[in-house]
RNA sequence: GUGGGCGUAGCUCAGUUGGUUAGAGCGCCAGGUUGUGGUCCUGGAGGCCGCGGGUUCGACCCCCGUCGCUCACCCCA
């Protein structure tokens, strides 16, 4: 780029008309189902000091190991930009106290310092849910139903929900060390890397998708063999729930999801119209330690979050009609008195709840008329110095054909029954 | 962090073996209509050919560097 000249940095991008106004449909329609949901809107900071997201999210996680941008502020304080929506709800839970259980709906930029790559970037925007202070098994139906009902809303179809339970950390630790005497005894028929990282988090080999990974895998031990009656319990409910409600999902022993406060119940949800490196629409899962490790009393949770680029580039793939989305107002005002009636006349509908726009800098007719037809306007409201001698607006109907027989001046007073009528139409 | 591809108008892209005034389509503006859009016709505006250096009589084109975009690995949203 020339000196003197910005542009938006590496990894981030703006948004503007008219793709945005998918990112309004996609987030309206989120907000309107966490409504349904009973979720409330939380809105916390963007930087939190950086031992909630180390605590949080694990030490050991690629995400807090090299991928945080981490700063220091005037004061000195250790903060950082938040990775992920999970972490900063949970500290807000932990210092606020609110009665439980807790169901909090958020949408965040997040920012990670990766390459970016299709679908990936250091800013990406996610939304989700979190509900804090209950184990009920009939909240982990209520979390993965709300992915689901919101993923088809926003029209995607093509898509598999993935589900697991990691028990909690006595079964799991269990289940760590039969898998690690496992793998001790297959070390070199994992894929290259693992052969070399297995011990360091066993747990991470089955997420691995290399096929020599995928075949030691499989014929080893399988996670939800070795949960303890309680956590069985709690995973067999969740299935009858979801089946219950009509919900279908898949079975996935060996899901384990990235962030290490991970309990119970884990799931994600894979697009199919999507490729294998970018698939994952969504996920989350319960996190029965995590408000302990940001120091609180114990409490457990469950949430989920969903990445909007992803979610976006899903419906394109899927062909989900875009022209829907188009923006479009419902009357234009077109003005060639250069009296400015305009001002006051767009005002007036604005009150009444219309969706107006009109021309500015004095544009010919012919450009206004134009614009009204670009501006996917459904009525046209003239005035020249003809209908403003007169007292008079003309309304036209930019979609029909002949407008001979639908254009029509009715007395200023009554344009706005008039446009009312039209538009009711 | 590692590797591949690509940077020419607002957008999508052409550009001959290196040759003098850099093109198209779309979009934008204006006119064809003395007050009427969507089609059509005509005209116009808009480019330090990403940036810096080198080779050459001469570079959008060749070489080096740099920045950016993009794709893949890794990991994830």
């Amino acid at each position: 780029m020339s000196e003197g000249t910005f542009q938006a940095p590496v990894g981030t991008h703006d948004v503007l008309g008219p793709e945005s106004r998918q990112w309004e449909g996609v987030i309206a329609t989120f907000a309107q189902w966490a409504y349904r949901y009973s979720f409330s809107l939380v809105i916390s900071p963007l930087f939190e000091d950086v031992g909630v997201f180390h605590r949080g999210i694990g030490e050991a996680s690629d995400v807090a190991k090299k991928e945080m941008y981490v700063f220091e502020d005037r004061g000195g304080r250790r903060l950082a930009l938040r990775p992920e929506g999970t972490a900063s709800v949970v500290r807000a839970f932990v210092q606020h106290h609110p009665t439980t259980p807790w169901r909090a709906w958020y949408v965040t930029p997040a920012f990670r310092y990766e390459r970016p790559q299709a679908g990936r970037y250091r800013q990406h925007h996610q939304l989700g849910v979190e509900v804090l202070g209950s184990d009920d098994p009939a909240i982990d139906v209520e979390v993965i139903a709300l992915a689901e009902r919101f993923y088809r809303a926003i029209g995607l179809r093509r898509f598999r929900l993935h589900v697991n339970s990691m028990g909690h950390a006595e079964c799991r630790s269990a289940y760590v060390e039969v898998l690690k005497s496992y793998l001790a005894r297959h070390v070199d028929e994992l894929c290259d890397e693992h052969q070399k990282v297995w011990l360091a988090n066993p747990l991470r080999v089955l997420d691995c998708k290399k096929a020599a990974c995928v075949t030691v895998t499989v014929a080893g031990p399988q996670l939800p063999d070795y949960l303890c009656d309680a956590c069985r319990d709690h995973f067999i409910a969740v299935q009858r729930g979801l089946t219950a409600i009509g919900i279908d999902f898949q079975l996935a022993p060996r899901l384990v999801r990235g962030f290490d406060y991970y309990t119970r119940t884990t799931f994600e949800f894979a697009s199919d119209a999507l490729d294998a490196a970018q698939n994952a629409l969504g996920g989350g899962g319960r996190y029965d330690q995590l408000a302990e490790q940001l120091g609180g009393e114990p409490a457990s949770g469950i949430g989920f979050g969903s990445g909007i680029e992803r979610l976006l580039l899903a419906r394109h793939a899927e062909g989900v009609d875009e022209a829907l989305l188009k923006r479009s107002v419902d009357v234009f005002v077109v003005d060639t008195t250069g009296d400015d009636v305009a001002t006051p006349l767009v005002d007036e509908l604005r009150l009444r709840g219309f969706a107006v726009s009109r021309s500015y800098d004095q544009r010919s007719m012919k450009a206004q008329m134009k614009l009204a037809d670009r501006s996917g306007a459904r009525l046209a409201l003239l005035v020249g110095p003809q209908e403003r001698d007169r007292g008079e607006v003309t309304i036209r109907d930019l979609r029909s054909a002949d407008f001979e027989q639908t254009q029509a001046s009715v007395a200023r007073d009554a344009v706005i029954d008039a446009v009312t009528q039209r538009l009711l139409k």
